[in-house]
DNA sequence: GCTATATTTGCGAACGGTTCTCAAAATCAT
DNA sequence: ATGATTTTGAGAACCGTTCGCAAATATAGC
């Protein structure tokens, strides 16, 4: 029988994600965990992460350096406005882009099955 | 006095980089330059790569694995549909995002300056 | 050409994030 | 509680990338 067990480690990565409107990498959620004294070890941060990704509960993104980080976020599809400065994160509506995407089949005939798109800047309260 | 020495190994790597629509990693642009027996250590490609990169000749993303490929690219401001085929690139003019962008501020308030957008599918060639 | 000086190169070691291995621990059904 | 199954922690392994440094190369001046 393939069962799926509930565990403190899950719960406790679960939860710090789920409250954290910015992405984080592995590494930030394990040290969290370790000054909550929660003695979960770093190979189960990356496993949970991914766990949670296949679920569709996160994402994932490559910051800059190319290190993975993850935000919890809906399956629906739509993009990201990241700031700069607190690192928050807006879902943003796709709209405008199907539009475009369409024209690019139109025009050159490429066949288009799938996009990303961030933007970057400064929220409402960072100014 | 600063000086730019004109080497055989960057006029190989640039010129690999050249014919290629494609975004290529150092390891397979390595690659090619053993096959030519060229004799260019794999610390040269990753500088010159580097080097190109900061003289606005050569772009650089991630792909999937987080490994940084570059491709030949002009500086000024477009975006990339990437066929998932043959992993040929185009270039795509912004026009419709920027629009989309300013509605970002009005709407939400927050203050737009980058996006990154890449499409994916099929090129013309590759139906 | 040759020499002196600054730059670049190749090699290998080091680095950092991620994945893997596997025995011990935790979870759940009975 | 017992046993079958899943998950975990610890550390080794992995892999792309960066670094350090002596040897090689490119340029400027002669
Ligand atoms: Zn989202
Ligand atoms: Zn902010
Ligand atoms: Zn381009
Ligand atoms: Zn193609």
């Amino acid at each position: 029988m393939r069962h799926e067990y509930a565990t403190k480690p899950r719960e406790q990565i679960a939860a710090i994600l789920a409250t954290e409107r910015r992405y984080l990498s592995a590494a930030e959620i394990f040290e969290r965990l370790e000054k909550a004294e929660a003695g979960v070890s770093l190979s189960t941060v990356y496993r949970t992460l991914e766990r949670l990704r296949e679920k569709g509960v996160a994402t994932s993104r490559l910051d800059e350096r190319g290190e993975a980080t993850y935000l919890a976020c809906e399956p629906s599809h739509h993009h990201h406005a990241i700031c700069r400065v607190c690192g928050g994160v807006e879902d943003v509506p796709c709209e405008a882009i199907e539009r475009f995407a369409r024209s690019l089949h139109d025009e050159r005939g490429f066949m288009l099955d799938g996009h990303t798109i961030e933007f970057f800047g400064r929220c409402k309260s960072c100014g």
